[in-house]
DNA sequence: TGTAACATACATTTTAGTATGTATCTATAA
DNA sequence: TTATAGATACATACTAAAATGTATGTTACA
């Protein structure tokens, strides 16, 4: 085939990348090849190899197309506030999010069951993978510390490792629900969850002081 | 070579299994080879062939030596009671275990990040990783059930959804620390974190009813 | 003496990567 | 305005490596 268009060349690019997701969540990161990509998306190996050096490379894109596309969506939306009550309407927002959005789901269970993290991909991953983890971990931090400094969290609460409890929390709930081992809503996990978490976390008002 | 007595034939199924493990967790699933799980373990292919008929069939049996061993060697010291208490103590009992165990160690961060998990793997290992969830998931539930018949749970506890936030609670954690996103241990993961939980679900104690 | 416990050799498939071909778009200059 | 040169956006063909599975030895145990 010959040359197109700017605008179509960037269709076939995003083209790769969604029959890329297909492909890797059927297959397996893997058992994926780029033969197969490039046939679903209606090309050839040729067209793959034009946009992407090797599978690393593709599935970091894939990657950064995803993340950025969902917090671009969301970033109007989230709660602005830094309370213990907004962390929890953040996290269930971002979860109702993930879950009503099927392709963004497809991704989040191939990233969680279907993906290898070789060294190689790891390297070319790092980055948009640090990106969102920052994003979720800096709104948990302000709102401990905004908490801490409110006096209502409990003297023993370790401010350091808070927030990775709650990351983890909110990680594995998302990851259980995805490979189905369970068959409850994200959102309903992700609320029971993160609400028991905060409020175990609280200090016990003191009553009639 | 030639046959060898019995207790030899076991102990290259066992180097099979340690040297697979090896290769699994530096190449990643997919990657690993027969041929390079033989040599490491000192043999060729065909010894690896004689035991299991391809790598589904060795992953599997792979996990299920793994799984069982721990589980044994926890059975005695795992405390017996329900309460909350006790389930906090499971855990950090299990985590504990699971971070000074070395092989151990290496054989989780492989399930969390170097394997892929595809169908034919999936139906050939699912009975091992049932008995595990199972497992946890039953302390869990006896311990609930008993808070609930004490009333030390607030009303508002979805006993059939706790379980499952508990249970992907404890894994998220343990993926997290595995997985070299956080620098903190196990312990004190495990404990600070289903300790805020299990806080989060109790009945707050009137005060001079 | 048969067979268990492997080794060896091979055949087949699969795939990554590359090299090359080619048609069409775009820029530019007359 | 148009001709054309060059680069772009792919397709096609091929090479070479690699790995799975099998078929067939071979030797010592029982």
């Amino acid at each position: 085939m010959a040359r197109k268009c700017k605008e179509d060349a960037e269709k076939t690019r995003q083209a790769v990348l969604e029959s890329a997701l297909d492909v890797f969540s059927e297959k397996g990161f893997a058992k994926a090849t780029f033969d197969e990509i490039a046939a679903r998306a209606g090309f050839t190996k040729g067209a793959v190899y034009w946009y992407f050096r090797n599978k690393a490379d593709l599935v970091a894109a894939l990657i950064n197309e995803y993340v950025e596309r969902k917090r671009t969506e969301l970033a109007p939306v989230v709660p602005e506030g830094n309370s213990l009550d907004d962390l929890l309407n953040y996290f269930v927002l971002w979860a109702g999010a993930s879950e009503r959005d099927q392709r963004f789901s497809r991704f989040n269970r191939f990233m969680a069951c279907q993906m290898e993290w070789s060294e190689a991909v790891i390297d070319r991953v790092d980055k948009a993978r640090a990106l969102t983890k920052n994003h979720h971990l800096e709104k948990i931090n302000a709102v401990l510390i905004e908490a801490k400094n409110k006096g209502e969290l409990r003297d023993d609460v370790d401010i350091e490792i808070m927030p990775h409890v709650i990351m983890s929390t909110y990680m594995g709930i998302i990851f259980s629900v995805l490979s189905k081992r369970v068959n409850f809503s994200m959102v309903e996990m992700v609320h029971s969850g993160l609400k028991a978490l905060l409020d175990g976390i609280k200090k016990k008002k003191e009553k009639n002081a």
